[in-house]
DNA sequence: CGATGGAAGTTATACGTAAAACGTGAGGGT
DNA sequence: ACCCTCACGTTTTACGTATAACTTCCATCG
């Protein structure tokens, strides 16, 4: 019989099984073909069941020299897309016997300067949003596995990167937009430096560029709907001719863009026209609903794990970026004016 | 020197330090007042920091018998309230030295049977979602400390429970719509079945049912925009006189509230009034915007997770609901027609 | 018939840490 | 001269698991 309060381990169940503790470790990990009869193993298995026996995880990792969990850096949990990309990633961590442990970012989370204090959990690799830059010395700190989201592959020292194809929907809502006829673009772009947006910005510029007789301004706003409000209502009543295409960094943004529209009486789309990016419910909540890029989050996460694994067993992580896919919706419309 | 590749233990850390390991874990635990010299107690941490040392947390968690690792169950991390109790939590848990692990619960996240699985590090503790109740069972399985949040004080077999005070809320609600003078009232539910839910219900009969000449309709409908997009659709074309006032059980049932109205040609707030409950980013970002109850979900994190630290203290949590905010917007005016 | 080998286990050990138990020498009090 | 205490350490052990190495028994084979 155990000692009442603690919990049963492996020698309890053998004792009770009247077998080694090896021999409960060899049934109860599945490794027994050939070395324990079967009905040895199930009166092991048994055993376990009735104490209710857990194998304690901590001595299993000091054992294996590896945990099966991996560290989730995103810059705040706060939206629906970084809920996503965990949600895909600790699907695919579970299929694979792997846990996930998130580090939202400090400014998130408060002081923690170190990113694995917030994690007790030893960590087998690491797959971090390239949004949550000020995390990434730390990381780098320690020699794991890392994979990165969103971030540029010339730049991340070797560390493999799993990438959406921003500069593909960016490209897609600019052909949109200057089908429609839009010549004079506004560019509402996130103050954070970062690949990500960066990407936005050069594509945007390269593909209007192309064209004759455009142009293309930009503000710069911190992602909320607040900031993008301020941000877009000078930008909308500056001087000069007034801007008919919106074009935002993501949903949030246009969000925000479509207060300040409205506060300044113009219409969407007749008055200008808004797009985003990534297609966050509130996307369909917005009247009207916004013409936006989708981006699959959770596809998203699930890449970044599976690309980890890779690196994890020793494998080359597979190329290319995963597609985006411009939504149109009632915010786009050709430009009524001049 | 360290074996190349591998990572250094304390015992390296002894080595180049030229003193024992005990002296290392005496130190670096900082238990060393009177039992090292503090030029010897300088001379380990330098050798520490050269090597770059960091402790292998599965042996200390194996040692100490307890992880400061905490679990945090969710229903789903895809909404934003979700992720600001997890913030919260995480935060609070960061300045005890603990960590947080997550579990959505497994619609989220598949078929994950065992919340424990996708969670390898081992856990000191519990808190859990009422609304994940399908994960409860195999919570209470292992004899784990465990907090509820909005979960049934009565119900909860002596787990301990941190409640919002949604009750008051509702409360708050129905006033200000009774004193606008609404009189039929839609009550759009959510179709999950969990406390928190229920005192939406029961509360909101109970004030609007205290007053002479009222009456109130239920519908329910998934947490989704477009579930309540045609439930509320449905409802609100019922025959019979069209009720004034829409209580919605959250914001995103409220944002498939609006849709269905301009559906229907009708005007928010003239013809209806639509509540929610929450205060999301969209609740702002709607127009007319929404007029809803606040919920502080980092606050709500937080009394959650301190209510964890004492019951693994061994004290008492505090008692008492955390207070909600109606937040009177756009979307509620008095009735227009008779 | 002795050797071979496979089945069915057991024994022993290591993982890295924390901390209890155990020196050890110097200084001080009596 | 003796014991005590204190400062400054070291030696040793336990945590629970996985697995390599070893034992034992029995059947088969050349």
């Amino acid at each position: 019989m155990a000692r009442g309060s603690t919990r049963p381990t492996s020698r309890d169940v053998a004792q009770v099984a009247g077998v080694s503790q090896a021999a409960v470790s060899l049934v109860l990990g599945d490794k027994w073909r050939g070395r324990v009869s079967e009905t040895t193993a199930e009166r092991v298995r048994e055993a376990a069941r009735d104490l209710g026996y857990r194998p304690n995880l901590a001595a299993r990792n000091l054992r294996l020299g590896r945990t099966r969990t991996v560290l989730l850096v995103v810059p705040a949990l706060t939206t629906e897309f970084f809920a996503g990309v965990y949600t895909g990633a600790a699907r695919v961590a579970a299929e694979h016997g792997f846990g996930v442990v998130l580090y939202p970012s400090p400014e998130g989370i408060g002081p923690a300067r170190d990113p694995f204090a917030s994690a007790q959990a030893a960590l087998d690799g690491v797959i971090a949003s390239s949004m949550a830059a000020d995390a990434l010395t730390a990381i780098r700190g320690d020699q794991l596995p890392l994979v990165m989201l969103d971030s540029d592959p010339e730049g991340s020292l070797g560390a493999a990167t799993v990438n959406l194809d921003i500069a593909d929907g960016v490209r897609q809502v600019a052909e949109h937009l200057l089908a429609l006829g839009h010549r004079r673009f506004l560019h509402l772009a996130a103050d954070i430096p970062s690949w990500t947006f960066e990407v936005r910005a050069r594509e945007l510029a390269a593909r209007v560029g192309s064209v004759a007789g455009t142009s293309v301004r930009t503000t710069r706003a911190p992602i909320s709907i607040e900031g993008a409000l301020t941000a877009a209502g000078a930008a909308l009543s500056a001087p000069g001719p007034r801007p008919t295409a919106l074009v935002c960094d993501d949903d949030k943004l246009a969000a925000g863009a479509y207060k300040a529209a409205r506060r300044l009486g113009l219409r969407i789309p007749e008055d200008v026209s808004i797009t985003g990016l990534d297609d966050l419910a509130l996307a369909t909540a917005l009247d009207p609903e916004l013409t936006t890029v989708r981006l699959d989050a959770e596809l998203f996460g699930e890449h970044g794990m599976r690309a980890l694994l890779a690196v994890l067993d020793g494998r080359v992580p597979e190329e290319g970026d995963i597609p985006v896919e411009l939504v149109v919706r009632g915010s786009t419309a050709p430009p009524s004016g001049p």
